[in-house]
DNA sequence: TGGTTTGCCTAGGAGAGCTAGGCTACTACC
DNA sequence: GGTAGTAGCCTAGCTCTCCTAGGCAAACCA
C-alpha cells in the first residue's frame, strides 16, 4: 500500500494539465484521481469539493499569467510593451485553453482580491503611463484593452472568426496597431457633460 | 393522464428562461422535466441529448438577438448605429445571462453557418458601411468590434472590473467613443509589409 | 515504542444522463 | 365507426459524478 503522494499543489497542477487536455469541463474529480491512480473520494482528503479544485485552477492560471506577462514586459515601453502584453496574454490562451477557461469562472471578491489577477491590473496600468492617460481615462483605457484582448481570444477559441478567409493572426496584429492608436489619441469625453458641452 | 404537451419549441423556451434564472450550467434535462411536470426520460422523445438542448438554446438566443440588433440599427448610420448596435448587444447580455452564455458554446461549423450569427456578422459589415473601409481592413475592423462588445460584456458579467469605483456604464460610454475614433481613422498597415517598407 | 496524525480505503446515497421497452391517447384511413 | 398507426408519456435500470461517514495502515514524533 505504498502511498501516491497525493497534494492539493500536485492536484491542481494535474487539473490544470487534465483541463488543457480535455477541457475544463470534463474535469471531474473522479477522472483526476484515475490520473493519480487513487479513488475519487481519497482527494476530499485534500481539496474541498469539485468547486474548490476550479477556483484553485483559476489561481494557479492567473499566476502563470502574471509570471509570463511580466517576463514580457520586463524593459518595454509604449507600443512595444503594448504588444508584448497581448502577445504573451494570447499565447497563454492559446497554448493552454483549459486554463484560460478555468481563468473565467466567477472568482468571489475577497478571493479575487488576493489573486493574481491584482497584478496583471498593476501591469496594465504600468503600460499605459507610456500614453500619459489620466483618471478615470486610464481605467477606462484599461478596461477598453482588457476587453479587447480577452475577447479577440475568446472568438478565436469559439470559432466566431472562422467565417471569413482573413487570417486570425493578422487581424490581431492590426487590432494592435488600432489600439496603439486610440491609446495615443484618446477621445476627449463626449458633451454630454456640462463642462465640455458646446 | 393529461398531455403536457411538450415540444422542441417549447422545451427550448423554457431552458433558456431557465438558464437566466439560475445560469446555463444549471440546466439539466432533469430540472427541465421538472418544470414541466414529466419524467425526465420523456424529454428524450424531442430532443436527442443534453448537448443538442444546449445548442438549440444557443441557437435561439443568436436569433433574438439578430432580431434586436436589427431593430435598434433601423434608420441609423455612422456612430449613431455603432452605439445602438453596442446598446443592443450589452443589454441582451446583461438582461439574458444564461441565453448570453449559451451563445458561447461551440458550435460545429454548419450549424453556425445556418445560424442568425451570419446575420449579426452582416449587420456589423453594414454598420463600418459608415467608415468606408475596404478589405481587409473591413474584417480586422469586425472583428475588433466584436472583441471589444464581447470582453467588455464578458468581463462585466464575471466581475472583472468591480475593483475599480468608476461605473461600467461610464466605461462603457467611452470604449464606443474610442471605438468610433479608430474606426473613423483606422491605422495605415505597418511597414512589416514590404510595400509599405520605407 | 506507543500514540497521533496523515493518507488512503470501502461503502453508500443522491442526482444527472441516457436506453429499452411498455402503455395510452389521439389521428387517419378505409 | 372500427382499427391501425403513431405521438407522448411512463417505469425500470444502467453508468457516472459528487460527496459523506467511518475504518485501517503507514509515517512521524516524542
Amino acid at each position: 500500500m505504498a502511498r501516491a503522494g497525493v497534494t492539493a499543489e500536485r492536484l491542481t497542477l494535474a487539473a490544470a494539465e487534465l483541463a488543457d487536455e480535455i477541457g475544463m469541463e470534463n474535469v471531474t474529480v473522479a477522472a483526476l484521481a484515475r490520473r493519480f491512480g487513487v479513488k475519487d473520494a481519497s482527494l476530499y482528503f485534500h481539496i474541498r469539493n469539485a468547486q474548490d479544485l476550479r477556483v484553485r485552477v483559476a489561481l494557479l492560471a492567473l499566476a502563470e499569467l502574471a509570471d509570463r506577462v511580466a517576463a514580457a514586459l520586463a524593459g518595454r515601453a509604449g507600443k512595444d510593451a503594448l504588444v508584448a502584453f497581448a502577445n504573451a496574454y494570447r499565447d497563454y490562451a492559446t497554448r493552454h485553453p483549459g486554463r484560460y477557461a478555468a481563468m473565467q469562472i466567477d472568482l468571489d471578491p475577497e478571493t479575487a482580491a488576493a489573486s493574481a489577477g491584482v497584478r496583471h491590473a498593476e501591469m496594465t496600468r504600468a503600460i499605459l503611463r507610456g500614453y500619459r492617460l489620466s483618471e478615470p481615462d486610464q481605467t477606462d483605457a484599461v478596461r477598453m484593452m482588457h476587453s479587447t484582448f480577452h475577447g479577440f481570444v475568446s472568438l478565436e477559441k469559439t470559432g466566431g472568426f472562422r467565417h471569413t478567409p482573413r487570417t486570425t493572426d493578422a487581424s490581431w496584429s492590426r487590432a494592435l496597431d488600432a489600439l496603439d492608436a486610440v491609446l495615443s489619441n484618446w477621445p476627449p469625453a463626449e458633451s454630454t457633460d456640462a463642462e465640455t458641452a458646446r
